[in-house]
DNA sequence: GAAGACCTACGAAAAATTTCGTAGAAAAAA
DNA sequence: TTTTTTCTACGAAATTTTTCGTAGGTCTTC
């Protein structure tokens, strides 16, 4: 996994588009982040060109417009921001947040037993 | 649990040393946050008078100086800080979140025990 | 090829957060 | 009591992040 700059807020929530995009032109992230926050057109424009400054993510010209797509993945980000955000908020104690994620949020009976799995498998590998 | 305004990364250090501290001075509080962070007293000190401010912590007056205590409970502001997290990094999927941190840190038989524990205990409550 | 629509570049303002200098009050030491 | 030390209050600078206006280029359409 390469490094990278933390994103900001404004810049993770242009990554979630692109994740789930695959591909988008800065009007469609925009259209995409007004549906829950209203943010003009040239704000998202210069968070993305910001990005792409940084390196997180890439754009090629398409005619007039520019086509962009996310350089850094979303499973290295999640697991990035979530050691970082173990160390600021749990003291580095992910069991702690792991129980309070688990006693907080409803887990369906499937996603209970994908979890088990996960844990015999952890057991083996000790 | 009542609500507060989002800790900011700075008021989250001294509600750390706060919460492991129980009542701490400025000085305490600038002092525990110096080994890991080069702080000025009276940049502390600024930050501790806006989380006053905000009713993210309590003072009273001993003599000059003044003794700190928080005013918001740690789980109660992990919780709304990891509801928060998940929404914003995980789209919401509190289940990959879990997956995650179980996968990428060590946890020992004890932990994983407790955890077992845990999840009976939800597949009861269905 | 001119007019209008659409898009990017860029600078700078606005907002949020962090940092610190200085003034002055309170306590302790001399 | 005077001096020195120790604190807090407060304003303002510095930094980081977000927002937006304007200028200028490209494409489309007539």
């Amino acid at each position: 996994m390469e490094t990278f700059q933390k994103p900001t807020e404004s810049e993770l929530e242009v990554l979630k588009v692109l994740w789930q995009m695959g591909r988008a032109t800065v009007k469609q992230v925009n259209e995409e982040i007004n549906k829950t926050k209203d943010t003009g057109y040239t704000t998202t424009l210069k968070i993305m060109q910001i990005m792409f400054e940084k390196g997180l993510v890439s754009k090629n010209a398409d005619g007039k417009q520019h086509i962009f797509e996310a350089k850094i993945g979303e499973e290295d980000t999640q697991k990035s921001l979530l050691n970082r955000f173990i160390d600021s908020t749990f003291q580095g104690n992910a069991m702690s947040l792991v129980m309070q994620a688990l006693g907080n949020h409803h887990a369906s009976e499937e996603e209970l037993s994908e979890l088990k799995k996960l844990i015999k498998q952890l057991e083996k590998d000790k």
